[in-house]
DNA sequence: TAGCGTTTCTACAATGTAGAAATGATAGTG
DNA sequence: CACTATCATTTCTACATTGTAGAAACGCTA
């Protein structure tokens, strides 16, 4: 009933790179995560702009890292945190509940598909 | 196989607006759009807002609009273009993709649900 | 010392956000 | 009639956050 609940959707890049840690599992690292979206995706995506928003999601708990050395080589591990979860579970219900009054049928006829 | 394609995901709320001016059909004009968008989302959004996203698309062709005078008021009515249906199917289908990938139990857990 | 995989840094562009000002119609009021 | 109040709408201005790119730095190992 009540209007305005505190919660604000992810940015379009936090969202893909909070899934892609999620599937990327215990291999969540920066360059990793960047392959997994551009595999995805289909598109190209600058290592500095996944730095800089694992760096923003983490400033905001929604990640957390870890240092590992792995085969000597040193690597900065990235997992989901509860807030994080519940974030991304939020902005998915949010833009379901948007998408659902859509007749899928007529947006593709507009689309000229 | 090919990476690269040249779609670039709309942003959070370029989806919002463009999806509520597909709701609110042949009401389509910003103080409506806005209303709909607070009403399924739950959450206010300032009028400036909503008028500074609905020019960015219409400079991209993404929507377009025409003046009309309804009891005496005007009103600048949307709609969403061919190109902006496509844009819309488009980020669909990618988020599609990525979530396909996660598994929803595990992540419930996480959000401690 | 060259190269590889990784992360950090710096700078800028695009998108999101807010609220006050402007506009234009209508309705009441002296 | 002129005046001003008000309502719904749109436009304007300013700033914060997010997205983007690529070069630089770092620490191995060959």
């Amino acid at each position: 009933m009540s209007n305005d609940s505190d919660f604000l959707p992810l940015g379009v890049l936090q969202e893909q790179i909070l899934v892609a840690v999620l599937r990327t599992r215990e291999d969540a690292y920066g360059m990793n995560v960047r392959r997994e979206i551009e595999r995805v995706t289909d598109r190209s995506l600058a290592i500095g702009a996944v730095y800089a928003t694992l760096d923003r999601l983490e400033e905001k708990g929604l990640l957390l890292s870890n240092r590992y050395t792995v085969d000597g080589t040193s690597r900065r591990m990235f997992e989901v945190t509860a807030e994080g979860a519940r974030a991304l579970a939020d902005t998915r219900a949010m833009r379901e509940r948007l998408w659902s009054g859509v007749d899928m049928r007529r947006l593709m006829k507009l689309a000229g598909g």
